[in-house]
DNA sequence: GCTTGACCCTGTAGCGACTCAAAGGTTTTA
DNA sequence: TAAAACCTTTGAGTCGCTACAGGGTCAAGC
């Protein structure tokens, strides 16, 4: 099958299957006489495992290494279920420091219930405060960017 | 004060605070006679204001906005309430998200209590099932991200 | 006076995981 | 036969920084 068509069995899209390829993810696919990508359900299977770990928000890094056990069936998969400990610690973590960040927008928003002038909003106010600095790491914008963001010194 | 210490006062560095004046979230900086950029209170202050914003995870626009209303305070805020609660929102949704992603993989970590061969790994396989598929907007990285990503077709 | 080191400047490239568009070649359809 | 729908490569854009490289400036110590 042609690209097109494996996009649309796998629910993805060509420009992300080439990223794919690109990137190692995907082995290099045949090239018919046009030099169009030529694929099999090999590749298929393979692409909807790739796109369940991302629905499951992993990195292609740890994708990367999940592949590679599924490459060795003869190895032993402790650290395969390592990995999933300490991708859910991923999300766990990311869950925590979001619940925090509500509790500070709801403090925050309490502080003008009501439409004022500007001047006097106690959002905008309250952001000027420097006592909402206690915040620890995070302003993390996704579930692993916490680890490669917070090499910041703040 | 020169940039770094700007930058040490608000807790930010050097390189982040040219980024905000590329940016236009910072006014320019007047020019010593050898070109360094010389701050005032009013620029550190504007700094920590939007430091905090950014503790908040908001986005650079979400903070353009505000500062647009700190700049003319005789206007109603109504606007600035309206931007938090949206705000808030954004923050509460990739809680939900990420909730329903950490039942997902706990369900697919108890495939496999124990270390085995990977062939018969419980969550290489499934991973490897077509029925993962449910999450309905997910793998997004960021608190914003799921507005941005989901512009995808899936 | 001279060197060292700490600053400062501009400009560019990189991160992750794509997404989009340009500019062209091929295949299918009308 | 010509238009539409594919396919190809390449390069740039997204977001919010961060990290160079390759220079200029400045204060202190010898
Ligand atoms: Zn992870
Ligand atoms: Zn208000
Ligand atoms: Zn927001
Ligand atoms: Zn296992």
């Amino acid at each position: 099958m042609k690209i097109s068509e494996l996009a649309r069995l796998a629910r993805s899209n060509a420009e992300t299957i080439r990223y794919y390829e690109r990137e190692g993810l995907l082995s290099k696919a045949s090239r018919s006489e046009s030099n169009y990508r030529i694929y099999t359900a090999a590749h298929l299977e393979r692409l909807i495992f790739i796109k369940h770990c991302r629905n499951l928000d992993m990195t292609l890094g740890e994708i990367r290494t999940l592949l590679r056990f599924k490459a060795s069936p003869e190895e032993n998969c402790g650290e395969v279920n390592r990995l999933l400990d300490e991708h859910i610690e991923h999300v766990v973590r990311r869950i925590g420091e979001l619940q925090e960040l509500e509790r500070q927008l709801r403090d925050l928003r309490e502080c003008c219930p009501d439409g004022r002038q500007a001047a006097a909003c106690g959002i905008l106010e309250g952001l000027s405060q420097p006592s909402l600095e206690k915040t620890p790491g995070n302003h993390v914008p996704g579930v692993h960017a916490s680890f490669a963001n917070n090499i910041n010194k703040s």
